[in-house]
DNA sequence: TCTATATTGTCTATAAATTAGACAATAAAT
DNA sequence: ATTTATTGTCTAATTTATAGACAATATAGA
């Protein structure tokens, strides 16, 4: 477990990280099955180095798993009940793996250090899924995306977590106009039309979704895309520089 | 400094509380003088028990300074940069007051834990000012209500919260009808506006704003108020039940 | 007592924004 | 050349927001 209880970490402090992508018209959640037997899923998530900035350390993280740099990333909200603990999952992990136990010592200390009370920092990511190789790290089997409405049951309070930060880009998706960040750099106004349909789960109706985008003037229109369909060539867009 | 570093709380984690009260038109915020020489102004805030979940220890730090429980309380942001220390602000505090350094081997331990690096969870809180009587604790030389916009300087980053949190009430006020616990409980329409104009630093047109707000349908009408103006009397509105 | 004055509550008219309906343009299939 | 599916955009209808107007009323002052 890498040393997690040397204190190079502030102490009972985590981060959780919400990587959305969107890929096959549904948004999705980059989420790593742990190298256990078990079923044990889990947001991308870390610690805060003494001297580093949350937001740094959040950065860092995203990094590691999607190989990307200067994401969109935002705070949403602290998850710090007191009951907010990994003894449980613990508890089924090496129920499961029972190897773990052998060299005594040094994972005593880590039990320590990882089943104590821990309040997470929630943020949220919005990155162009074909630009993302996800890392997983020697915790996990895998790492990958999956559709935010077919997400496993997650440890701890994982889904919670999900829950909260769809409902938070759900409100301030208007104004700060992420949605784009999701898509390759450019776009039909139908793909920007069902990733809004896929992140509120309901239908906008087309004519006044393309006024509307259109009107927010951070779109410019590039050169028509031909498509090979048996119809108009849609535009592409990109965001203005 | 009442043994803070006993390690009876998370370490380096704390929560600054942004109380806002409501009186003469304006928006009150509770701020407190610190018990020393020099003119230190601090936020009410305070650490998080082992066992006491994050929201609980903001509505204790807030009865501990208010009185009272059951108050409207959000969190909005955390303030989590690497340089986010009380250092400087203790070193200033030890210049101008030399006598704390008497009893040596006790304050250290003190001054190690308090300087270091602390992520703080901002909360605010909007109450009825009526209903408060704010309490100093023996760190305080004062606690005190002083409008939003005539702050002092205050310790670390505590103007910055400030206006975080205000940025917050704006943001969610529409939706939550929250503008309504700064009031006693009973007020007129005039008195809200005057409230909602404070709160947003601009005038709403006085017959629309009215429209509005018993459109939300969350105000039932009482009595008229005599108030003794040479003019018809208002009405009383309060919050349903 | 009667009139003047200031403020409240609410109505209507206008303006702005949103939603719904319509149709021409176009790329490929038939 | 005609048909078909989709795109881009226009206008009409509807809803919402803003501005203007006026009657009701509680007291002051003539």
């Amino acid at each position: 477990m890498h040393n997690l209880s040397e204190q190079n970490f502030i102490q009972q402090l985590s981060i959780d990280c919400v990587i959305f992508g969107y890929r096959d018209k549904k948004l999705q959640v980059l989420v790593n099955k742990l190298n256990f037997n078990g079923d044990f899923w889990a947001l991308p998530g870390g610690f805060v180095y003494h001297d580093e900035d949350i937001d740094k350390a959040a950065n860092r993280i995203l990094q590691e798993r999607t190989g990307i740099s200067e994401i969109y990333l935002d705070q949403f909200y602290v998850f710090g009940n007191a009951k907010r603990k990994n003894l449980n999952f613990i508890d089924a992990l090496i129920a499961l793996n029972p190897q773990m136990l052998l060299n005594g010592e040094k994972n005593k200390e880590e039990y320590d250090w990882f089943t104590k009370r821990f309040i997470s920092i929630g943020y949220y990511a919005l990155v162009d899924i074909n630009k993302v190789v996800p890392q997983k790290t020697d915790l996990d089997e895998s790492i990958q995306w999956i559709d935010v409405r077919e997400l496993p049951q997650m440890i701890i309070d994982h889904n919670a977590i999900v829950s909260k930060a769809l409902e938070s880009v759900r409100l301030n998706l208007d104004e700060k106009r992420l949605a784009f960040n999701l898509l390759s750099e450019t776009f039909t106004m139908k793909e920007a039309q069902e990733l809004y349909e896929s992140i509120f789960d309901k239908p906008f109706a087309r004519n006044n979704f393309q006024k509307k985008i259109l009107d927010l003037n951070v779109l410019e229109r590039l050169e028509k895309k031909f498509t090979g369909a048996a119809n108009k060539a849609p535009f592409l867009y990109r965001i203005k520089k």
